[in-house]
DNA sequence: TCTGGGGTCCTAGGACCC
DNA sequence: TCTGGGGTCCTAGGACCC
């Protein structure tokens, strides 16, 4: 039996998470901000209706949203993180075939055929998620992964009368996906961005539908292999399958934009051993070991002129390492030899690749285990899963954090921190 | 004053080898 | 003065995603 694809996306995703524990904002603007308070990342389909664009810079709406009483939140990833989690466990014990895709989407594959009804199936994980987890879901279904996602966007909007219940949305046949793709711009369909949409636009072409029909040789010309699978999928011949087991990482990266300029490398060194302790300690989660650590860091890509640098270096390690303090000096050597004095650094990172598991590497010959400080990484990492993060660390990581992100209006983490529990008088407000 | 962070894949071009 | 061709591997940069 031929499979059909399904995406289950959630609605708003961060904005509903705020809102479940703040049940007064339903109905209400709302935006969740990005890290450091920049711009938006999620908005409420009130906001939306405001007109507030995605990606907005918050300091241009700020006196919009003060006048306008849109409801403000930095993003809370252990909030949204956890929630997920819940999310694709409701997901997981109704389907097995799945694969989670983001943080807020998971693809399912199906059953094609005339002899059930996917809407049905679709309308009950809907309800189950609103039930058990209580955030809203949109779910398209279409005989491959780029349709099942042009589906979703008609399921999330509004549902044609008779073809699906409410959120839930199938391309079944050409006619009506020719129809639907007649109404889709280019740049909404899964893979097209804006450089792409481009170059189409230039061609004459400027919805699915034409998209679609357009010229295989020229696309794969001048859009490669990307592009050219794009096309097959609007076709109807599947081309990205559904992938089931989490592939191991390749890069685990670190970085942040500071919440003030920087300036003196001091500050900067603080924040470079925050950035390799943190990646280190992703990279133990994973089970892996770097081969290479790669320092950057750049002013504001905004101010003046004058202030206009970035540069970055990459060491390789002489044994894959996932050791905190061996990064740490790796990290601190590239920072000696790309920092510049006179500029206001605006944001740096660690980026780790080379990776490989743990234990499964090939070792120099003058490798020495006692380096590795492998117990007490460990003791270290349980300490901090058991008591919380930064229970205990580097103390070179400093204690001034004049460089630490913004974040104004972050909720508290009601699911995963008992210290922040909502008390039980504030779960009777209004 | 204030514009995110974390990923993947693809391609072109250089280094290097025989 | 003339100065191959084909293959692989690596990396930087571009493009995309959420």
């Amino acid at each position: 039996m031929k499979k059909v694809f399904a995406l289950v996306d959630c609605n708003n995703f961060y904005v509903s998470c705020e809102r479940l524990f703040r049940p007064a904002l339903n109905g209400q603007p709302v935006v969740v901000l990005s890290n450091n308070d920049g711009c938006v990342i999620s908005r409420s389909n009130e906001a939306k209706a405001m007109g507030i664009p995605m990606g907005e810079p918050y300091f241009k709406l700020r006196s919009f949203a003060l006048r306008r009483n849109v409801h403000i939140f930095s993003s809370n990833y252990a909030l949204y993180g956890d929630l997920s989690a819940r999310v694709m466990d409701v997901l997981h014990r109704m389907e097995a075939e799945l694969e989670v895709y983001s943080i807020d989407e998971a693809f399912l594959s199906l059953p094609g055929g005339d002899s059930w009804n996917r809407l049905d199936y679709g309308a009950e994980l809907r309800e189950r998620i609103r039930k058990e987890v209580g955030i809203p879901v949109s779910i398209g279904i279409g005989p491959t992964k780029t349709l099942a996602k042009i589906a979703a966007r008609v399921a999330k909007k509004e549902v044609p009368a008779g073809s699906g219940s409410q959120g839930v949305f199938e391309l079944a046949c050409e006619g009506q996906t020719d129809a639907v793709l007649e109404q889709t711009d280019v740049q909404d369909i899964w893979g097209i961005g804006s450089r792409f949409t481009a170059r189409l636009n230039r061609q004459g072409i400027y919805n699915g539908l034409a998209l679609k029909k357009a010229d295989a040789d020229w696309v794969r010309k001048y859009l490669t292999v990307v592009g050219a699978r794009v096309v097959f999928e609007l076709n109807g011949i599947s081309c990205l399958p559904l992938e089931k087991a989490p592939t191991s990482k390749k890069s685990i990266v670190t970085s942040r934009s500071f919440g003030q300029p920087v300036t003196a490398i001091s500050d900067l060194r603080e924040a470079v051993i925050t950035f390799a302790s943190r990646a280190a300690v992703k990279l133990r989660e994973q089970q892996l070991e770097a081969g290479a650590l790669h320092l950057f860091l750049a002013t504001s890509r905004f101010g003046e002129p004058s202030n206009v640098y970035s540069n970055g270096q990459t060491m390789s390690l002489a044994d894959p390492t996932s050791s905190t303090p061996a990064l740490i000096a790796t990290a601190l050597h590239c920072l000696q030899g790309i920092y510049k004095s006179g500029y206001r650094y605006q944001k740096a990172g660690v980026l780790l690749t080379g990776l490989v598991p743990q234990g499964h590497r090939q070792q120099s010959l003058f490798f020495l285990e006692t380096a590795e400080n492998k117990p007490l990484m460990s003791a270290l990492d349980q300490i901090n899963s058991r008591w919380g993060a930064d229970t205990i660390r580097y103390g070179v990581t400093g204690a001034g954090k004049s460089w630490e992100m913004r974040q104004s209006y972050k909720s508290p983490a009601y699911t995963t921190n008992w210290q922040e529990l909502p008390v039980v008088k504030a779960s009777f407000d209004k």
